[in-house]
Order: C-alpha cells, then sequence, then structure tokens
DNA sequence: GGTAATTTGTACGTATGTATT
DNA sequence: TAATACATACGTACAAATTAC
C-alpha cells in the first residue's frame, strides 16, 4: 500500500501522478491566471472552443471552470456579451474566503464566537496603530466623514452596520497592511451580525463617541492613543455581546 | 438598474431571487451540512439518485458537487465502494482556504511577503503569551519532543521544514484559540518556503537555539519571556530573509 | 488472479435560458 | 420584434477506478 510519492526513500522520482483531464485543464488555466498569462478582466474563449482547444468535453470544461469560479480566479456571465473572465485577484478575495470560512465554522459551531473577537482585537490594535502613523489624509477625510454620518443616523437606520464596517475597514487599509486589512474585514464581518442586533440607542450613541475618539487619536498620529480607544471600543462592544447572548 | 435587492426603500420585501437549479441544489446540501443534518464523514447517495431527488440531470447535480467538493464540504471517491462523503469542518479547513488564498495572492505580487510576515507576527505573539498561560502537559511534552528531534537533525534532513510548521502550530493550537491557530499555521506556511531554502548550517543551529529558548518560557508558564523569545525568533528569521532576498 | 458489480468521470448531441444588438 | 451569441441544463452512453467475489 506504499506509493512511490510518500515515502521516504531516495529513489529517484520519474513518474508525476497522472491527473484526470478536469484536473489537468483546470490546474493550466489557474496557472495562465497566476502567471499573469491570462491579465484580470480579460475574456476566455467561449466555452466551446475552449474545450475543442483542450480536446475534451465540454461538460469536462465547465467542471474546470466551475471550480475556477467557486475560488472567485473567474467570474461566468450570462448572455450575448458574456463568457468567463478573468476575475482581479487583489487582497479583497484574500477577505471573502476568510469570511465564507469563518461563517460556515461559526454556523456549524466548530468555533465559538470569543475565538473570533479575540482574533480580531489581536488585528484591530495593530491596525489602529499603523494607522495613525500611515495615515493620508485621503484616510482621514474618509473617516471623518463616516463618523459625522454616524452622528446623524438614528438606531433603525438601515445602514449603520454598514458604515460600523466601513469605519473599521478603512483603517485597516490605512494601515498600509493588505493582509492585515483583509482579515480584519474578514473578522468583523464574522463578529458583526450579532451585536448589531440588540443596538440599542444608548450603544449607539456611546459607539459613536468611542468611533469619534478613535478618529481623533488617528487625527493626531498617536498610535498609544489610538490603541487605547481601540481596547476602550472593543472590550464596550465585547460586554454588550456577552450581556446580549447571556440574557437569552 | 436599480434592482428590488439593493435599493434601500421602505417597500416589503416579497420576492426572492430566483435561484438556477445548480445553485438550489448546491445551497441545500451546504445548509443540510452545515446545519448538522448530514453528519461528517456520512456518504451521500449515488449521483444518479441524487440527481433524481432534485429532479435534475447528473451533469448539473455533480457541478454542485464539483463546487461543494473546492469548498472541503464533501469529498469525492470514485470507484466501486466510493462516492461523495461529508467532510469533517474543523478549524483546520479556515487554515487550508487561507493558505490557498495566501498562495495566490502571493505568486501573483497581489501582496508583499513582509505583509505576510508583519501579520505573521501580530498573531504569533498573543499565541505564544496564551500559550504559556494554558498549555497543557501533552502541549509540553510535543514541543520538546519536537526541539529534541530538530537538535540531532542534520541541515540536509527534509523533515527540517516539516519539524518547523509543527513547532510554531503546535504552540498556536496550545493557545487554545482555533481561530488563532489556523491563521499562525496558514501565515507560517506562505512565509516557510522562502526562509528555508537559505538554511545554512549556522541559521540552522540559531533557530534551534531560539525554539529551545520558547519552549522554556512556555515551559515555566512565563508570558513575557515567551514573548520576547519569539519576537527575537522572529526577527532573526526575517533579517535572514531579507539577506537572502536582497543576494539574488 | 480474473471477472463482475458499483460508482464516479467523461463525452456528445440537443434544447433552453439570458442578454445584447 | 427578431436575430445572435453565449451560458445553462438535460439525457444517454461509455470510460475509468475500485471493490468484492
Amino acid at each position: 500500500m506504499v506509493s512511490g510519492a510518500t515515502n521516504g526513500s531516495k529513489q529517484r522520482m520519474i513518474g508525476q501522478a497522472v491527473l484526470r483531464p478536469r484536473q489537468q485543464v483546470e490546474e493550466t488555466i489557474r496557472a495562465a491566471i497566476l502567471s499573469g498569462e491570462l491579465q484580470s478582466g480579460e475574456m476566455l474563449p467561449p466555452e466551446a472552443e475552449l474545450a475543442r482547444q483542450f480536446n475534451v468535453s465540454r461538460t469536462t470544461l465547465r467542471e474546470a471552470l466551475r471550480v475556477l469560479t467557486s475560488q472567485h480566479l473567474i467570474t461566468k456571465i450570462p448572455g450575448a456579451r458574456g463568457g468567463n473572465f478573468v476575475q482581479s485577484v487583489d487582497y479583497h478575495s484574500l477577505g471573502t474566503v476568510m469570511t465564507e470560512a469563518v461563517d460556515n465554522l461559526l454556523t456549524l459551531g466548530s468555533i465559538r464566537f470569543d475565538e473570533v473577537a479575540d482574533v480580531r482585537q489581536y488585528l484591530e490594535v495593530p491596525a489602529v496603530r499603523l494607522a495613525a502613523i500611515h495615515r493620508s489624509e485621503d484616510d482621514l477625510a474618509g473617516l471623518t466623514e463616516i463618523v459625522e454620518r454616524q452622528k446623524t443616523a438614528s438606531v433603525d437606520d438601515p445602514e449603520i452596520p454598514d458604515l460600523d464596517r466601513k469605519f473599521h475597514t478603512l483603517i485597516a487599509r490605512a494601515s498600509g497592511n493588505r493582509v492585515l486589512a483583509s482579515c480584519v474585514a474578514a473578522l468583523h464581518h464574522a463578529t458583526e451580525p450579532v451585536h448589531y442586533l440588540d443596538l440599542s440607542p444608548e450603544v449607539g450613541k456611546q459607539t459613536v463617541r468611542q468611533h469619534a475618539a478613535i478618529l481623533r487619536a488617528i487625527d493626531k498620529r498617536d498610535a498609544d492613543a489610538a490603541e487605547a480607544a481601540i481596547v476602550d471600543h472593543l472590550t464596550y462592544l465585547r460586554k454588550h455581546i456577552v450581556a446580549h447572548q447571556a440574557a437569552e
């Protein structure tokens, strides 16, 4: 039962594992995208033509394309001017797949909410520190506008969760670290639906006040104050989520 | 061009977006898995039977299954006693998808290496601190064994990178936070191939020494010492990666 | 060791849905 | 409205893989 691919012997490896047609097609297209041979936005040949090129059936080709689609490497657009298009794979896709995975694990009960919240805090603290140092004037203007709109929004305004998300992700983006930005965005998304459920007027007011404090620290380029402010904010939020969860 | 699903009007939402057959099948099976209705390890009915149940063609069913497979929710096994099996979706799957995404972004050049390395450090520091506090005797024994094997391994031993990976991920697991563990494992994987290329005997020796220092701190449940040791270690590694990259 | 049985994998022709012109 | 070009879906047949006898 020992295969040559997995034993640790020093024998020369000659054979390559035989790949099924679908997998060969998939890997070839993936490599073409990741190598830059296929530019983002570019349209692939029609499926019939592409199947002919690979010398496989359209069924096989479509299964390969389907996998690449689910991995956000291409998008399929039906209709006359439609086709299979190479997606721009930027750091946002990391946030997307993380969000999907964390959501799955949370609904399955495979991870606890506080595990996500903890990691979120581990990342948001360095994020605000870096944002305080590296923020551009545009970042500052964006954050200011968000906080202003939060001040005037009523508690039942449907865009409140969206504003909160934008505030935190914009800070993470201002850090200059795109991996950090994606992780923060994903973890924020996962921890968001819960705490926006028990949004009382009082909690809303406090949140805006805390956001304003974070913004002031970033404005003054004061990393220490920014860290203190975000810790304050996250601690406050989690206390209210815990209270909410314990109450039901 | 404004769709009813996205405008912010207060109109009552009645209509549900029409889903294509493939998507309906996909969502239904996914929901069954995530709700626990389908237990992990369980085998789905044969594709022909399943297609009959959904009243779709086997082609359509297979595209749905292919997506779920690429998302690690099911595995397909060909052959007589084969079939489609529900995968155990634990926190490891988060690490898997993160690894894939980060690898893609790195080869595409959409993110820089140091962005990944920075985030890795943001997470490994709290990870070792928590590990120092929560570590079990089993964790300690496991870490000790790894370090012992690293002491005796020669530089060209093929299992060296594996030992390094195990050391860092075991620490992250010992933290008790599974999200943290997955993230650390994924980011470690992404930052690994580079620094194991220029593994000189001297670097190898220093690495083992630093690992031993981390282990001692965790043994003594000294979080501060553990933090200092891991920062030391990561700083050392990154200096050598920078040196290696600058050299070529 | 060979043969049958079971299940996934692939092929192909056709029909339908969808969006643009 | 009709024509066009593409993805989507269907049904059947066959190939390949694996197990059981």
